[in-house]
DNA sequence: TTAGGGTTTACCATCGTGGGAAGGTCAAGC
DNA sequence: GCTTGACCTTCCCACGATGGTAAACCCTAA
């Protein structure tokens, strides 16, 4: 199969197919006379679980470790809950993270008029005071963008 | 002002200074006579105002027109707010994306024994089935990464 | 004068994906 | 046979925002 084909049946750019080859996550694909990468339907089947495991989120150094334990017989599902409960754990980080930035914001549009005058409490809250709380918490975590805006549940508007 | 200094000031790292001049988010920084850049009060002023927008997760593409209007005495206020609500909306939509992934993940894990055994439901399901729904929805829409996970609410476990 | 710390530019890395160019290959139709 | 179009190959570049490092220069205090 080329890669054409093992890119349509997996839903894998062929792209990402030789991305994923050169990064090692897939073994080398097996090559034809002329150099044209040849593919099983194993491979396909491969490519199919990176996909679905990207669909859930993970990265692809996790889907390294899903891709071994699928592979192991003799796994345990132990291993597999933990990875996987690992990755919801960063995917809570995150989405709290969003929710606050959300929020925050959400509570400075209630406020803002949005009509024809300059006046803005948008503009001016991002003027003036400290968005970020001062908690130290856990600044060695994982959550990638930065997330310190406060929740601002339903202050009253300043303005 | 030393950038370590206006640095300190913003709360801006003195590298992601440079790369705000770089790409046009701030104009170039005044010189000494050595060539070393100096900030004034107004330039750190921006500078927070820089940060606190990304720390509500702007993107620094939202940021340079958030700065035109901040700039723009004559703004009017609905742009603000529907350049806000417009984030907003890219927030909401990735949250919603993040949570069908842990949802769906979550009810993986719920079948799965996490014992000494090898089989797993979570294994079995990135293998088999097809995660994605099939509607064809806004493709087109803005969502960076892929989100077309099931919700999965509490279907019964399957093993 | 020297030592240590701040600053400059320049380059590289991340992570996953897409785009494109330049050239080789294959299969169908003439 | 030859042409044409679709496919494949490798290689390089780009994104976004940030961190790291290195070589060279500057400033200030002792």
């Amino acid at each position: 199969m080329n890669i054409g084909e093992a890119s349509k049946a997996s839903k894998v750019s062929a792209k990402m197919i030789r991305y994923y080859e050169q990064i090692g996550l897939i073994p080398p694909a097996d090559r034809t006379d002329s150099g044209y990468r040849a593919y099983t339907q194993d491979d396909v089947h491969r490519l199919h679980f990176i996909r679905r495991s990207r669909d859930l989120g993970f990265s692809v150094a996790e889907i390294t470790d899903l891709l071994g334990l699928w592979n192991d017989k003799s796994r345990q599902s132990a291993d597999v809950k933990r990875l996987a409960q690992q990755h919801i754990d960063e995917l809570d980080r995150r989405i709290e993270s969003m929710l606050e930035m959300a929020a925050t914001l959400k509570a400075l549009i209630r406020c803002c008029a949005g009509d024809e005058r300059p006046d803005c409490p948008i503009l001016h809250t991002l003027e003036q005071p400290d968005i970020s709380d001062n908690k130290p918490e856990a600044r060695t975590g994982a959550v990638p963008r930065r997330a310190r805006a406060n929740a601002a549940g339903k202050k009253p508007c300043a303005h």
